[in-house]
DNA sequence: TGTACATCAGTGAACGCGCGTTCACTGATGTAC
DNA sequence: TGTACATCAGTGAACGCGCGTTCACTGATGTAC
């Protein structure tokens, strides 16, 4: 039967939430379409009824899942100013790493996305660029001699990578797993400039090492 | 009919080559036994005779695929010492984004693994250290605060996201495909202890900013 | 405001299909004598 | 070395199952008059 134009919203937002959730716990293969119907209350047909297809569902549960995981990145920090090192230790933390349904829907996919529809694969980008966006936004000016932009790319990658393999190694090896964050979180904090080696002096003369030929 | 033990053993084996390659390409849920059976050259019953299921063909597959990439990755540089630019520039070049049958298994897989059952993560975490010990053998002293063992855990998790991330996006976004990898690239080098900003001088002063308050 | 009716979100049965796994059977191998 | 036979890798039909999608139908909504 026919409903009311507002109760029609509220049953395609609940499937695209049921959607965005058991995508990235399951991944888009691992979910059928009946159990994110009946997960949004309704039967499999709605859904039709709403989504051309299993694949236009999914594109659009990547792109809300990415609006709300990266606005929720852009403000780690409540009440104050988000550093790069709020960032860093909220997504490289065993509870973002535990939390499948819940994070960042491109740690919980990165290395599928490439053998999904082309309009999946167009929205992980864009979530993709937003997020490269907000945590260029916290960079310092660091020691490194790659510029800002770049910087960030490379850092959203390794935070990418960072959790999948977390996520992947965490069942056989936990404490391996917990190594892999930590030592993710401190070498991006050091790239993205918060911390710095100290100049030179630190009992150091020893370590330094002559500049690499070219 | 029986075969002789010589060419069950080899049937074996191209049911493993099989497996490795099609998993990397398509992933473990998208390949079936019927396609990786006729791929080598036999009928689904005869991987039953070889694997219990396909869940430990899958097993066998990951830790195939880790030790050839791992000894390649060892020894990229052919004819004399493999540098971690070496294994920087491999790793992280469009050809091995493009090459995903005959890539790295972790990068091809790494944000399904742990959906997968657990005598596949296990496979996944022998194949991580293994080349987190490959890359360690390479890392120069760097200016990291960071020692080496940590810093070549962060350095594979990343280079596992900076693939897995670039082959997410290269479809929509080609460009921005092969700017991850060299930022990816270009950072880790860095990380590694291979780059190395001058110490100071370098027109740099102006660059230079106070370390931050603890 | 009241009535008539077209719209269309949602239902649930049905579709063909490919999945992983099982199993009775085959027949060359390789062992025991 | 020659013969008898148990072994077992491989075949191919069959299993139940869940998948994504379609479709005839329902009936409250919301519009036209």
């Amino acid at each position: 039967m026919k409903v009311t134009k507002e109760k029609a919203a509220q049953n395609r937002a609940a499937l695209v939430e049921a959607a965005a959730r058991l995508f990235r716990e399951r991944g888009i293969d691992g979910v059928g379409v009946a159990e994110i119907s009946k997960e949004a209350g309704l039967t499999h047909g709605a859904l039709y009824a709403q989504f051309s297809s299993k694949d236009a569902l999914a594109a659009e549960a990547l792109a809300y899942g990415s609006q709300r995981a990266n606005r929720y990145m852009a403000a780690v920090k409540k009440g104050a100013a988000t550093t790069l090192r709020d960032q860093l230790d909220y997504y490289l933390s065993t509870d973002h790493r535990d939390n499948l349904g819940g994070g960042c829907a491109m740690a919980a996919s990165a290395s599928e996305i490439a053998r999904q529809a082309d309009e999946i694969s167009a929205r992980f980008s864009e979530g993709f660029e937003q997020l490269v966006g907000i945590v260029e936004a916290t960079l310092g000016e660091g020691s490194s001699r790659v510029g800002r932009h770049p910087r960030a790319l490379a850092l959203v990658a390794a935070m990418v990578g960072g959790v999948a393999v977390a996520r992947a190694v965490v069942k056989s090896r936990p404490e391996l797993s917990a190594e892999v964050l930590t030592a993710v979180r401190r070498i991006l904090a050091e790239v993205g400039g918060e911390f710095r080696p100290a100049p030179a002096g630190r009992a150091a003369s020893a370590r330094s090492k002559p500049r690499r030929a070219p």
